[in-house]
DNA sequence: CGCCTGACTGAGG
DNA sequence: CCCTCAGCCAGGC
């Protein structure tokens, strides 16, 4: 399962998620031609190397669920850790939510482009 | 094959 | 906001 072609596309897609930004697993999915694959999504953000991928990170904090919220049992280290990231970054974690409203990424069709070049 | 397990989702109550 | 449930799809046994 190292190497699979389809972690790499979606490890690439969260590598474009703006800091500041948070993303569903659904939506990462969808970006990496994935659609429907929303737990895919997330299984391959537990197996994100290390030293991150192609020498860039990987900020799989910055994905959570459809609803906002944080996938992890409240009160867990993963969770706790996942909050005290996106907190650091300026995004408000809510209980267990983040306001898709607010911190909610939305990329255009230009960026969306400018993905495939890369 | 079937059966079970997830960093999931959407619809309902 | 909570919870449940049927769908979902990749993997493991």
């Amino acid at each position: 399962m190292d190497n699979n072609p389809q972690y790499e596309r979606l490890w690439h897609v969260v590598q474009l998620i703006p800091e500041g930004k948070v993303c569903s697993y659904g939506q990462v999915a969808d970006l990496a031609g994935l659609p429907g694959r929303a737990r895919l999504a997330g299984k391959c953000l537990g197996y994100v190397p290390e030293n991150g991928f192609k020498g860039r990170p990987v900020p799989w904090y910055r994905v959570l669920r459809s609803s906002g919220q944080i996938a992890f049992p409240p009160g867990s280290e993963a969770f706790e850790l996942q909050r005290s990231k996106l907190m650091d970054e300026g995004v408000l974690v809510k209980g267990r939510s983040v306001s898709l409203k607010q911190y909610g990424w939305q990329p255009d069709l230009s960026e969306i482009l400018f993905l495939l070049d890369h």
